[in-house]
DNA sequence: TGAAGATATAACGAAGTTCGGATTATTCAA
DNA sequence: TTGAATAATCCGAACTTCGTTATATCTTCA
């Protein structure tokens, strides 16, 4: 199968390029001191994975447990994050949202929806599932 | 015109919040000491805009100028980056890229294209031309 | 001309973030 | 029962962002 072309290429960096300024911007208009940008991959990944420990976030962002640490204190102190001490393993702490926490997470992905909403009507309703199919063909590639 | 379905949003969104994820590793697996995130972005731009000055990039960034003051001196004492200052305004600088910048920024460039074939390699020599259509026509609203 | 105001940049410092190196508590294995 | 491994945190140094302030240089118009 021929290779990809160099326009292709360039007209794909340039989309990503695009998109990546547009979430930026939509996360930017929100109120209230802005959390930091880890704080927000913590807050969304606790709320896909109630329960889970500060090991397995570091993993997954890919950062140093004690940057984790840091990033759960300022979440925990601004009442977004609850950790407990769980009972098979007292070493352990089960992190999850707190109401509060629960809803900033709601919102930002709310906000995201929205940004995918506008993208999508960009499309005819035909385009969207074709692109939707093709875009995760790239993705769900686990190489 | 039907709006997208719920799945096809939660579809899209879980597609970007990978490609950010590869972004990011693709980043990181850099060698040397990891330039800041502003100043990546710093060199790319000046990269495609030789001889513009900084308040130019501030705004494009969408960052106060005392930061990018803070960019640019980063990257001039790592010898990325020329300051000059010059003759038509000489209030003003013109930045431009020493030869060690203009490399930095071509492999930084490289990095993105050899992942974006990744990407479009996943699709058949049709499905590229189309999904690419269809991705421009997505971001070139400019709404 | 020559002052007042606008503009481009840099210096400084406060607040916040990341992360390596201890430290503590607990579990596991021999 | 030790000793090694593991989960999490504390501490401190280095770095980043950005508001305030300072400096130099244009621009304008009376």
């Amino acid at each position: 199968m021929s290779d990809p072309t160099e326009d292709q290429l360039a007209a794909l960096g340039t989309a990503f390029e695009t998109f990546a300024r547009r979430y930026k911007l939509a996360d930017a208009l929100r109120s209230e001191r802005p959390l930091a940008e880890l704080d927000k991959a913590v807050l969304l990944y606790v709320a896909e994975h109630e329960g889970c420990g500060p090991t397995d976030v570091a993993r997954f962002l890919g950062v140093p447990t004690t940057t984790l640490s840091s990033a759960t204190d300022r979440l925990v102190k601004r009442g977004f994050l609850k950790r407990e001490r769980i009972e098979a393993d007292r070493r352990a702490v089960a992190l999850s949202l707190s109401a509060a926490g629960a809803a900033c997470a709601r919102s930002m992905v709310e906000a995201y929806r929205q940004l995918h909403l506008l993208m999508l009507s960009r499309l005819s309703p035909d385009e969207r599932d074709r692109f939707i199919a093709m875009i995760t063909k790239i993705v769900d590639d686990d190489s």
